[in-house]
DNA sequence: CCCAATTTGTTCGTATGTATC
DNA sequence: AGATACATACGAACAAATTGG
């Protein structure tokens, strides 16, 4: 790997990260925190401007500071989202295989639990978001854009649901998964008029979740989601193709 | 490229390094080619060195690229590893609350899948390194550091499973998940002597799958999988705790 | 509304380290 | 060993944005 290993010169400004870093867990800073300017850093490290602003730059690419300039200005720390992870995750697999195939293998176990876990925890409003967009997917779409729309839609469901999960890596997957789905959508075209009875078999089986909700019965949540990847999964894979690269890199928001 | 002398509201640098990434999926680059250089970057942007250092600072922090100095160095596009992705994971946690019920709710159903999909696809030599790290584990520690590092090496067995798990996504949650879990075996202690049998209950499974594996018989890998991950779990939230933040920044490295 | 202070954002010039030939 | 090409780093200045008087 680093045909280098011994006394490996490591970037200052890669220092200055790790540092700030340990910084933060040492003081344990909370978001809105603040973190050393960047004079500051100048003067403790004795380097220059464009080092110190490097390390920033990384820190602020990693999600973890946002800079304001002007008076009371400068570099806080942030809530890490989960834009930055789901970005490099990306990026990860921009040079590796991933098909309709292989993200419904990972749905298919991830999706009923995600599911069975946010049982007894939907609020009246969490009802009325799924309940529209049940409504809204349900309408006989116009046209094909609108048909394309309501294929999205419907993965909006599922995110709803992961905004309730309280388990953020579990929400995280379910999220990552339903935006790779997006991608496919739009790239196998699954919007199409043949294609129709695909969501109404989807709505469907929103319906049924719907019910199992209100009733709290868990078990019966965790199979009938179950029973809607594995259906879900037979629509897609009849679709041959593969997640385009272009659309890997986090560009198609919007 | 035109110039962009009006409104500037997001930084010159993010501009460029958006514009790296959309030339990377336009040119369809892999890993190894080259990404234009500082001079080149100055040039058609009519910026300085210090705003295209930022750039490219982001681009390699994203794992995207690795830089050369000396003739014919230069930045070069990057296999993305898995690496970054997991940092920024572990970032996005930071501020979040995971225990090791949590790590283990998505296990139980990660680990049987990703387990199952390899089945028939190990190699001799990943067989002869699974029976390595079994034998490794069943030898009586002599101390509690040795305990310790057995215990650790037990996640080993899963990593290799999951180097050899066609999906890379799956692949990645569970490699994450061991990560996770590596952490909290030194937090929680779970080396201590009176934990003893939990090491000889996790070694007895891995026992049992290279069983299973050999006569590839997936319905059975499957099960005591999720079986193992039952065990484990019991095992592990008798420990009470969460994951300190200390070690989700990527310190634990080394 | 303007002015001044503060802090980041950007530029230019220059120098140094490092790897290749 | 020397020349070349390239990243890395320093320092002084200026521009832009924001806040408060």
């Amino acid at each position: 790997m680093a045909p280098r290993p011994l006394r490996r010169r490591t970037k200052l400004s890669d220092v200055i990260v790790e540092d700030v870093k340990r910084l933060i867990v040492a003081e344990r800073l909370k978001p809105g925190d603040r973190v050393p300017r960047e004079p500051e850093l100048i003067e403790s490290y004795g380097c220059s401007k464009g080092t110190v602003r490097e390390a920033l730059k990384a820190l602020e690419v990693e999600g973890l500071i946002v800079t304001r300039t002007g008076p009371g200005g400068g570099a806080y720390l942030a809530d890490a989202g989960s834009d930055p992870a789901a970005r490099m995750l990306r990026n990860f697999l921009h040079f590796r295989h991933i098909d309709g195939a292989g993200v419904y293998q990972i749905r298919k176990v991830v999706e009923p639990e995600l599911a069975a876990s946010v049982v007894g925890l939907l609020s009246e409003e969490n009802f009325s978001a799924l309940e529209e967009n049940v409504i809204a997917c349900s309408r006989p779409p116009e046209s094909e854009e609108e048909q394309r729309r309501q294929r999205i839609l419907e993965l909006e469901f599922h995110n709803i649901l992961a905004d309730v999960c309280p388990n953020p890596l579990l929400a995280f997957i379910g999220r990552f998964l339903n935006d790779m789905l997006r991608d496919l959508v739009v790239l196998k075209q699954a919007y199409k008029p043949e294609r129709h009875q695909f969501g109404e078999a989807n709505v469907a089986y929103h319906r049924r979740l719907l019910v199992a909700y209100r009733v709290q019965d868990a078990t019966q949540v965790r199979a009938l989601m179950l029973e809607h990847m594995r259906d879900a999964e037979r629509h897609m894979t009849a679709l041959e193709g593969e997640v385009a690269n272009s659309f890997l890199l986090g560009f198609p928001r919007g």
